[in-house]
DNA sequence: TTGAATTTTCAATATTTACTGAAAGTTAAA
DNA sequence: TTTAACTTTCAGTAAATATTGAAAATTCAA
């Protein structure tokens, strides 16, 4: 596989998203690579293609397999692992979804219910504050809401309803 | 005011919660306290509570109004500015959608349809590479989809429907 | 208009985050 | 078992990002 500039292009474009969504560049550009590529990759591979050190591109494989976006490849005969990226983009965004609603979301949400359990409408300010935090938990519970029907749906009921406005 | 233990870990939590998703620290924390406030705020309040010199607390009050989070309120006979922010939750999520649709999302659909224009199903392994180009761009579009419809809709259809699973 | 009050800017610095590379650990063929 | 191939870890370092504070710019009451 020889990279072109649309490849190196698309492996930027993915890095730079991410990274605005608090995923490492390096995490980012071994998916994007991964992606892209039909077969698989080894450790050496990645290295050379993205020119990163063995210990970082280590370390970004391992969390991309933590986040379920990654998985080791046994071939016979081979001492070395390669690596293969889920290629279904449906599967791979409910995955990221996932890990979102758990590591994000969900402790946001028990964090607010417990803020809320604190506080009492003693006074004006306390009330004010209260009406704030209930607000908020009302919104994230909807975001949660939408975040789990995208995760446990089918993806065609899905689309389907958003692509007719929710009709 | 004073800020209570409550006050304070509302503060930490929305810092929290920002860091994750590429907003910085202090930005959220000014938010927070914004958000808590009934009244309004002078830099040198927020510089105070916050332990954070003038020139972060400039900087980041001005990015809270670039992002319509924030509204300076002149108060008649004072020298000094004072800040508020918006305390509609629903008005909040709207402006953060609609600064996160045109900075992240659009520009990605951009450079998606770019990418697609460049690749041509020449050899199987373009023809795979297309094909990811092309899930990707549904996938990002109808994320833009929802998040038009979020941020175009009233309030209470919008939840609604959520709340009704789409119904 | 002046000049004191206030806001803004930005170079220097501190802090946080990511990366390297070599050493330690693990694996499996011989 | 040995040992060479390979993987993982992590202290040290580099790079990126955020913060400070003082100087420059702006504002407005007198």
């Amino acid at each position: 596989m020889t990279i072109t500039a649309s490849e190196i292009q698309f492996i930027q474009t993915w890095g730079i998203l991410s990274s605005q969504w608090g995923i490492n560049r390096t995490m980012a550009q071994i998916h994007a690579l991964l992606l892209m590529e039909k077969g698989n990759l080894s450790t050496d591979e990645i290295m050379e293609k993205l020119n990163i050190s063995r210990g970082n591109a280590n370390m970004n494989i391992r969390d991309l397999m933590i986040w379920g976006l990654v998985q080791k490849v046994h071939i016979a005969g081979e001492r070395m692992e390669f690596y293969k990226a889920e290629k279904d983009i449906h599967k791979v965004a409910v995955a990221i979804a996932r890990e979102r609603i758990k590591r994000e979301l969900e402790p946001v949400i028990i964090s607010l219910k417990e803020l809320k359990g604190f506080t009492f409408k003693e006074d004006e300010e306390s009330s004010h504050y209260l009406k704030l935090l209930n607000d908020i938990d009302e919104f994230a519970t909807m975001v949660h809401k939408i975040m789990t029907i995208f995760v446990q749906s089918d993806k065609n009921w899905f689309y389907k309803k958003v692509l007719n406005y929710f009709k």
